[in-house]
RNA sequence: GGGGUUGUAGCUCAGUCGGUUAGAGUGCCAGCCUGUCACGCUGGAAGUCGCGGGUUCGAGCCCCGUCAGCCCCGCCA
């Protein structure tokens, strides 16, 4: 199809802006064809640009006949420009918001044709690996283009924000040095210094202590992170953080310039959230809701009920009870009809979820319509279960869960059924103030979740390791015990958890080098070692560095949670699968072997194929082309090649294989 | 690294106990149609049943392997 030109054809209107009021203005307009609907001698068609829609129509009276045929060989997407007169409609729909309104097309330009689209726009339920393949389709979707509008708006009005609180931006490098601690580095090998490699940054956290020490006082960046570790519904390889750090400042102060933000990023979404969030203790977040993280639109708490079994006929948990602390029973109760009456098959499926979370079974209690029904009813004395019942607080029907174990495995059990349930059960409670307990879903419960362990022993590596990072300030009470008994040391570190997400943490740093070297001792950096990867942090703290303190938002949670989706990857322009592959640019690739020897990097060859172009013996002047170099294809790659067309081989030996080609 | 789940027409899906020529809706193509807006009506084209192997007289269906999407565990200072 010939297209015409866009030329000097200027736009005068948006197509979601016009109304009865523009009626016989002379309007120009740009867009995608959403839909014709052709008539025959009457042909009406969707235009669609960022703004909205607008129908466009034609009739075989009054139209021009050439304009007429062109308008009929317009498809779904194809680009257009098109000059009319706004004219009211002879039938309105008020589903549009230009429904009172067309444009009776005077002119129309096909700037461009569209192949048919390979999924419709307007269905939910495409697969989204055909999405993902496709993003650049997919992002036109209105759904998509709400989300991205939205974090536009999220990181404006956090700029703004940080502006008017005196903060400035300052980039810090992407290419930079790989850390000990913490997650898997990406690296990138250097051309310049063979052997040697940059990683890309875990987070800028290093950049700004340095930029405190430098002065700037108020330090804001929104930057993209790095972490090559596996994936989850709400993780990426690279995300993006709303990175800032103060000096001179309390955990309040932090808190302090993040809570306003907070309360303004929720008005975008028609929420009302209050500051100050709550603050909770970790150790307290850990004991009622089995979490660092926990839901508190569930306001349900976890309890201990160790004591009520230590003469339990039940050995799995009278044995916690006479573990003398170290393994302990908790339960969980969720009272109502809904919960009494949940069916043996709701229960084997969460107990299958109890066991994913690495718990040997669920024993229950569940008080319904017939009584008492327990997986321990035969060790439950009447004596005992009335004892239960009022530790639990029980009245009516309701279902209690227990877990038994270490306080980090019931914690884990727990702290992932309470929510479940909790969200099952609102679904299905009939009494409205029980839903409500279980789960608001339209809530938002911001908290702060503060005093964090210092550090954690690890059984990997037989020591211990940060909880945070090794630059946190351990609790000025609880210095002493630093060196005495390290586990029970608390950091100045604070998270910001949205509805069982961890939105953000950060944490007051050390910033006496004094302090640091005893940090990097306690996790087993010796003073080489420290020296070597962290001399410059050494050295900076020496000369005169403020106390400061920061913290880092994610962003795509945070937008995430704000677009009511769950999922990160609907809000990131171009994500990656859960297996970190780009599905539309087919990113990671192999590359040329000569890149590799630039890197002097070796390939591969236990993961790598090599295709080329079919044996020829005859001589060379008739084997056409040159033979070209070889490119690698993965095995995933080298799935989609057919055997006749291409001789291909796994690791070619030298002088053979590859190099004959 | 491990567990679960999905893969059939461009898309969304159905496909019985293993049995003849693999279906539906939608999209696409063509024709008709002056008030549609999920336009309507008529007709048509469209399949590597993800891929490879096996069992079988016979496989979309059963078995093994593999690739890919999604969710979870481990991991993520």
């Amino acid at each position: 199809m010939k297209l015409d030109r866009l030329g000097d054809f200027q736009r005068t209107h948006r197509n979601g802006d016009l109304r009865l009021d523009h009626a016989g203005q002379t309007v120009r307009l740009l867009g995608w064809c959403r839909r014709v609907r052709n008539l025959g001698s009457l042909v009406f068609l969707d235009l669609r640009d960022r703004w909205g829609l607008v129908q466009l129509v034609a009739n075989e009276e009054t139209a021009d006949p050439e304009l007429l045929t062109k308008l009929k060989a317009v498809r779904s997407e194809f680009v257009l420009a098109a000059e009319g007169v706004v004219a009211e409609r002879e039938s309105k729909n008020p589903n549009l918001a230009t429904g009172d309104v067309e444009i009776r097309l005077t002119g129309l330009r096909i700037l461009n044709t569209a192949a048919p689209l390979p999924f419709p726009l307007e269905d939910e339920g495409v697969g989204e690996d055909l999405r993902l393949t496709y993003r650049f389709l997919d992002l036109r979707r209105e759904q998509l283009q709400r989300n991205m509008l939205l974090r536009s708006e999220v990181a404006n009005l956090t700029r703004n924000h940080f502006r008017e609180l005196d903060f400035i931006e300052v980039e810090t490098p992407i290419l930079t040095k790989s850390t000990p601690e913490g997650a898997r580095d990406y690296l990138v090998p250097s051309r310049v210094h063979a052997g040697e490699f940059f990683a890309l940054p875990q987070s800028p956290q290093l950049f700004k202590q340095l930029l405190q020490v430098a002065g700037f006082e108020r330090y804001i960046q929104i930057c993209r992170c790095f972490r090559d570790e596996d994936l989850r519904a709400d993780r990426q390889p690279e995300f993006t953080q709303i990175d800032i750090e103060m000096s001179f400042v309390r955990q309040e102060d932090v808190q302090g310039v993040i809570e306003p933000l907070m309360v303004k990023l929720a008005q975008v979404v028609g929420k009302d959230v209050t500051a100050p969030f709550p603050r909770l203790p970790y150790r307290d977040a850990m004991e009622w809701y089995g979490s660092d993280k926990p839901d508190l639109r569930c306001a349900l708490k976890i309890q201990d009920v160790t004591a009520l079994f230590a003469a339990s006929g039940f050995n799995l948990f009278r044995a916690a009870a006479e573990s003398q602390g170290q393994r302990r029973v908790r339960a969980l109760f969720f009272p109502g009809e809904a919960a009494g009456s949940l069916s043996r098959k709701a229960l084997d499926a969460y107990q299958e979820q109890a066991r994913q979370m690495g718990a040997g079974g669920l024993p229950y209690a569940k008080w319904g319509r017939d009584g008492l029904s327990s997986s321990f009813k035969k060790f439950l004395e009447p004596a005992d279960e009335a004892a239960l019942r009022q530790r639990l607080g029980v009245t009516g029907e309701g279902l209690a869960v227990f877990a038994v174990g270490t306080d980090a495995q019931t914690s884990k059990v727990l702290g992932d059924l309470r929510v479940k349930l909790a969200v099952d059960l609102a679904a299905s409670e009939r009494d409205p103030a029980l839903a409500h307990l279980f789960h608001d879903k339209n809530a938002y419960a911001f908290l702060w979740v503060v005093d964090f362990p210092l550090l954690e022993w690890s059984e990997e590596a037989q020591r211990f390791v940060a909880c945070h990072h090794p630059f946190t300030s351990p609790h000025p009470e609880d210095l002493d015990l630093l060196e005495t008994d390290p586990g029970k040391c608390r950091a100045v570190a604070y998270d910001l958890v949205l509805n069982g997400f961890e939105v953000g943490g950060g944490s007051i740093r050390i910033h006496d080098a004094e302090t640091q070297s005893r940090m990097f001792r306690i996790i087993g950096i010796g003073e080489a070692e420290a020296r070597a990867k962290f001399g410059f942090l050494l050295d900076a703290l020496a000369f005169g560095a403020p106390p400061h303190g920061g913290l880092a938002l994610g962003l795509d949670r945070l937008v995430m949670l704000l677009a009511g989706v769950d999922n990160i990857r609907e809000v990131i322009a171009f994500p990656k699968t859960a297996q970190a592959r780009c599905l539309m640019t087919d990113a990671p690739g192999p590359v040329d072997e000569r890149q590799l020897r630039e890197l002097h990097l070796a390939p591969d060859t236990q993961q790598t194929y090599w295709v080329g172009t079919l044996f020829f013996d005859g001589p060379a002047e008739l084997a056409g082309p040159a033979p070209r170099p070889l490119s690698q294809l993965t095995p995933r790659q080298a799935q989609g090649v057919s055997l006749p067309t291409f001789e291909f081989m796994k690791n070619p030996e030298p002088g053979r294989g590859a190099e004959s080609l």
